[in-house]
DNA sequence: ACTATAGATAACTATATTGTTATATATTAC
DNA sequence: GTAATATATAACAATATAGTTATCTATAGT
């Protein structure tokens, strides 16, 4: 039941089902799904966690980034390996999950946080002055 | 995605599968199932609204009562057809799940509520005499 | 060693969910 | 009509969930 309701619970969030049908086109980093989703990067870290803890993606460290993918069948519960068959035909003409697909295609880890980076060097130069 | 996320939230609660399990082997009422799941009947009802909200059960009056039973594949929705039809084989071993099945056959909604019903005489009664 | 960046975690806030009790509605039996 | 019963709804309390900001760790580049 646990394993049941860990994943049943997973996947009935819309913030989380579009990191899984983003993961359908491409493994994706945290920050690369920040801006997707356009929330904070906690709350990302967060919905991979509870992801993860599903048996429904898996991560892997690469340098300094964590990449996530979906999980393969053998890393799948019975429960999330049915979640994410199905979730390979369902939802797909769903707009905010449209709209997520669409800039996804833009987006790559290089071109992340170009105005949070901007703010931070900012601050690192006022800093500096001092 | 409404419809998917009503879906998913309605099964990812252990009260409401147990409800789901229940009612795979006959149709219930609100008063059995208050006995069979030992919580309060507004919490049920609620449940059973929930349920039915997501194409997961459907429900008919009979006279006082109201009696529940799985939907069919006709009043299903996708992401309910799918759940129904899953569930017919998970959680079997579960043993909260095999409890309150094993407490099923010992149910009848002529004996649901006898504690409540005798305070609620003892009420009446008191009533009366003033 | 210093700085910038990616990600995780902690602490907190806001909202949603689940349970309760009290009450309202509806049907049945007298 | 009155009483009993089944269910639904309203109001509220307790808990869980999801978001935020602040902070910590780790890696990469200089």
């Amino acid at each position: 039941m646990r394993t049941y309701l860990r994943v049943m619970k997973a996947v009935a969030d819309s913030a989380r089902v579009k990191i899984l049908k983003m993961l359908q086109h491409r493994e994706l980093c945290v920050c690369e799904i920040q801006t997707l989703l356009r929330i904070s990067q906690p709350a990302v870290s967060r919905h991979l966690r509870l992801l993860e803890d599903a048996d429904l993606v898996r991560s892997q460290k690469d340098g300094m980034w964590s990449n996530f993918r979906l999980a393969t069948k053998e890393e799948c519960n019975p429960y999330s390996l049915m979640i994410l068959k199905n979730l390979r035909t369902w939802l797909e003409d769903e707009p905010q999950v449209r709209d997520v697909l669409k800039r996804l295609r833009t987006v790559d880890r290089a071109t992340c946080g170009p105005a949070i980076s901007g703010a931070r060097r900012a601050r690192a130069e006022l800093n500096a002055a001092r």
